[in-house]
RNA sequence: GGUCCCAUCGUCUAGCCUGGCCUAGGACGGUGCCCUCUCAAGGCAUAAACACGGGUUCAAAUCCCGUUGGGACCA
């Protein structure tokens, strides 16, 4: 048994998309299982659309996410070579020839067919050209696709599916500029590479016989197809730009956590039981082909939100402070503070990774931890800043300024001493302090809140709070 | 239009291949309750699906055919 090779070939025309990155990590999972190679290839051949910037966003998305490759990346574009002396090997075997006719002529044949309702197959025109060759023209080279018989594609997730030949027509395989169509490069770069296993989206199975017909001309053994459903959008159609995030590294700037989106992605498409967490070796060791659904999956924000918020409470502390200094930066938090400190950081981490779903909104939350001041939601003032509870605020204040050290405990058994003292229940008082100190009215505990804030910063803004009481 | 793929709660899915254990299970989201200094988290409970129609069979979510719907490719 040879050992497993997969690729991935994305285009660089535009970011890498949640698509790609499932049908990569789907390739990387199942190499890994196989402990087979993994094969990054750049189809750059659309000279028109692929930028280097593509490129490097490919680059980075995937690593973002940890798909690391084991070869590559390859670029199409430094193997030219390969495809002419491919497609003259064809042309000498009988099994290619020139076409000259124009991109023009052929559209109009096109939508002619099309108006006719009639297939709109090239008629092989150029294949029984007799004479001298035009000149000024250069040719593009077309494949000479059987007529009769059929082709079947053993799917490794779809089965047996079955194509007549008659329904192909003869494809154009090097374009006259002499770039490989997508076809033929594939092939060529598959054949060559020594890939046994083509993992792809389903939206290249109606490719696939074309192909199959190119390995056997060039004589080539075909490897094995398994062709994945897509993914749609929420709203049931492909995932296209207009779905928002599209792109892998605006969940990084949206402050997701790579090992999240990976084990949503994993399972759209993709189970093992009811099992929904699952780490990345754990993915390694069980995934397999035949576990893969047939039907297209829609992506639910929602789940991706849960299942990231799950990596968040369990992930180490000190990484996700680590990985949320720059989104405190971005929200201008940082700047008052100077470089946080660590322990502080840590603890603001504790505090509020409970309560956040991405990194995005933990920085949102953390801000009237990170200021000096803070303005009171004026409804929540009103509500809670009552004149009556003045004298309270008035014993509190010295109660906590005075506490030793401090630290939580020392906090609840000062603050529970005032509560004795001025017969308000526990929730009376806490809800005021906690628009008192942090402007809203929803905080961690407000013990944690303190601490947060410093001995400094609560008694300051408790002092302010009794002047915004009436 | 042609060809191809697909079809279980709103969503992701288990079950389908190898019919009976399915009174169709889990998860996200929803709802309610508990916990509680708020918000979360957590716990418990609950509503919610085999697209439809025909077969085959003692028995069909599961096998076959058709219809409908969705998707992809030809572009």
């Amino acid at each position: 048994m040879s050992p497993v090779r997969v690729r991935f070939a994305p285009s660089p025309t535009g970011y890498l998309h949640i698509g790609g990155v499932r049908t990569a990590l789907f390739n990387w999972l199942f190499a890994r299982h196989e402990k087979g190679v993994f094969i990054l290839r750049i189809e750059d051949t659309d000279r028109e659309r692929s930028t280097p910037e593509a490129i490097q966003t490919i680059l980075d998305g995937l690593k973002w996410v940890g798909l690391d490759w084991d070869e590559g990346p390859l670029y199409q574009t430094a193997r030219l070579a390969l495809y002419k002396e491919h497609a003259a090997r064809l042309m000498t075997d009988g099994k290619a020839y020139h076409c000259y006719c124009s991109e023009e002529e052929l559209e109009a044949r096109r939508t002619e067919a099309l108006a006719r309702k009639e297939l709109p197959k090239y008629d092989g025109r150029c294949s029984r050209r007799s004479g001298p060759v035009p000149s000024g023209i250069s040719p593009a080279v077309r494949f000479m696709a059987p007529q009769t018989g059929q082709t079947t594609v053993d799917d490794l997730i779809k089965g047996q599916v079955t194509f007549d030949n008659a329904q192909l027509d003869d494809l154009i395989i090097l374009r006259s500029n002499g770039l490989p169509t997508y076809n033929f490069g594939a092939v060529v770069d598959d054949a060559v590479m020594r890939i046994t296993h083509v993992i792809r989206g389903d939206d290249h199975l109606n490719n696939t016989p074309r192909q199959i017909l190119l390995y056997r001309a060039l004589g080539y053994d075909p490897p094995q197809f398994g062709h994945l459903p897509m993914i749609l959008g929420p709203d049931k159609v492909k995932l296209s730009k207009r779905h928002g995030a599209t792109s892998v590294l605006e969940y990084e700037e949206a402050g997701y956590l790579p090992e999240a989106l990976v084990n949503y992605l994993v399972r759209l498409g993709w189970s093992y039981g009811d099992q929904e967490v699952f780490a990345v070796p754990e993915m390694i060791e069980k995934f397999t082909l035949d576990r893969i659904n047939k039907a297209p999956a829609a992506f639910d924000p929602e789940k991706l939100l849960w299942l990231n918020s799950h990596y968040l409470k369990h992930a180490d502390v000190k990484r996700v402070a680590d990985l949320l200094v720059p989104f405190l930066r971005r929200q201008g938090l940082l700047a008052a503070h100077g470089q946080p400190d660590q322990t502080w950081l840590e603890r603001l981490v504790k505090a509020f990774r409970e309560r956040s779903r991405t990194l995005l909104e933990m920085a949102q939350q953390a801000a009237p931890y990170c200021q000096d001041s803070i303005a009171v939601d004026p409804e929540a003032a009103t509500k809670f800043l009552t004149a009556s509870l003045k004298p309270a605020f008035t014993k509190l204040i010295p109660a906590l300024d005075q506490v030793p050290s401090f630290e939580h405990d020392e906090l609840e058994r000062a603050f529970k001493s005032v509560i004795a003292e001025t017969g308000l229940s526990m929730g009376k008082l806490a809800q005021p302090v906690r628009v008192a100190l942090t402007g809203r009215t929803a905080s961690p505990g407000i013990f944690e809140v303190m601490m947060l804030l410093g001995r400094q910063r609560t008694v300051a803004r408790l002092k302010k709070a009794i002047d915004l009481m009436r």
